[in-house]
DNA sequence: AGAGAATACAGTGTATACACTTAAATGCAA
DNA sequence: TTGCATTTAAGTGTATACACTGTATTCTCT
């Protein structure tokens, strides 16, 4: 998603989509929660118009998904869907291994370490948050702007799973010490292993997770978070 | 004036991102085209609105990207991008080949062979047309759909390049060939054959689209096209 | 004629208003 | 009370209208 749908005011800034994306990365908006227009336009300050753009934007980016009745929910994945999107991601990060091990600097390196040992006392919603960016940080290493894309994409529409797995499944501190190996395999130029290493990663958490998804992919009940879109978008407006 | 008075209605929706994906990728908008949202609207009978839905989906697929000044363009790729793209396309290709030898049907097999004979005797642009659709074919039965979104979103980002290499770089009867030996692979369970012969389909197409994508990647002269795009979609319309 | 200022234009962003659809709520009859 | 028809409400889709921005174009003055 390097195309950033700013409007052409630029002093509006939070673009709409980028909060809805987040919202639903942090789970702050569940699988399966309706999404009205409405309501979002509302708390967000503006007309239906814009909003509409945002959900067809995430709609494409398969965040969210259009109903027959035409309306829109955050996307729930099956358990088989979740499977499904960890082994892709684990296939795209350790097909950017050798890419990230080739042009990363030592300064890189530095940065990356310096931010996994921020995040070795954090508790699991601060440590998830950076973890996003830890991945992304290293994606960014490659040098390949679709491939980092498309991984994006993967780990943005499983963060909301992944973060229960941190915090229900104890997931944290197994991760926490791979990517002190990950860094590691960095300094040694070893991309063999940094692969290794991201495929285990993805493997381990897949596994911890099939149980939770089989939990979550269950029907949401609607009438509980009928509303509940326009506040905790509010909330997340005001932070 | 048309019969349909049928506005608000689910079934003309789809049609707008619809028109425009199929329009970029079979080379009717050209890369770096701009897309005028009044012109569109215009040409297929709508109002802007539901134009600028359509143009935010296609951003976040990767096919439309908004400029600065907040005009949006048909996504031109530079040649990096597109090797980039080719790459990740094996990846994919090349992931999917054990689950589709093992779903695939003896039918499935018969009907995969009976399009790509079908595909003999075939000039260029037609070729082009039923090769999208017999890679679409095989990915839908490795019954991975996000593995396969991911896919065909690369192959439909690639496709305007990948079809003047058909028509200029003569590629059409080696990929033939190659089509026939995936049948023949896929009939006797070889995945590893599959794999290999995706990877070496793309690789080869890879080599040799650097060259014209090093051509297609500079600025298009803007002047010349400014209202091309209005007049190939209500020509596509009318087809 | 040429340089600079004022104007017109082309294009975008979005708020409002209205048509349509579906589902829930209501009321009435048996 | 229950079953059914009718009304009401909620939600979506989209056309229109208006405000803003940058760019080209024209006009004026020297």
């Amino acid at each position: 998603m390097e195309v950033s749908i700013d409007s052409g005011r630029a002093g509006q800034r939070p673009a709409i989509a980028e909060v809805l994306r987040e919202s639903i990365r942090q789970g702050m908006l569940a699988p399966g929660q309706p999404l009205i227009q409405a309501s979002i336009a509302e708390a967000m300050g503006v007309s239906r118009i814009p909003v509409r753009e945002a959900l067809h934007a995430l709609a494409a980016e398969g965040l969210v998904t259009f109903g027959e009745d035409g309306g829109a929910r955050v996307t729930a994945l099956a358990p088989e869907e979740v499977d499904e999107l960890w082994t892709l991601r684990a296939l795209l990060e350790s097909h950017m291994a050798p890419a990230i091990v080739r042009t990363a600097t030592p300064a890189d390196v530095a940065a990356l370490r310096e931010l996994v040992v921020a995040m070795d006392d954090l508790e699991a919603t601060a440590w998830s948050d950076r973890n996003f960016t830890f991945h992304q940080e290293l994606h960014r290493l490659a040098e390949m702007p679709h491939v980092a894309d498309a991984t994006g994409r993967v780990l943005t529409m499983i963060e909301p799973y992944s973060r229960v797995a941190v915090t229900v499944l104890q997931e944290q501190s197994e991760a926490q010490a791979e990517h002190h190996q990950m860094i590691e395999a960095l300094a040694a130029d070893d991309s063999d292993e940094l692969a290794r290493l991201l495929l285990h990663h993805s493997h381990r958490a897949r596994m911890a997770l099939l149980a939770y998804a089989a939990e979550t992919a269950k029907p949401v009940d609607p009438q509980a978070v009928a509303t509940a879109a326009a506040r905790s978008l509010a909330d997340h407006l005001g932070a």
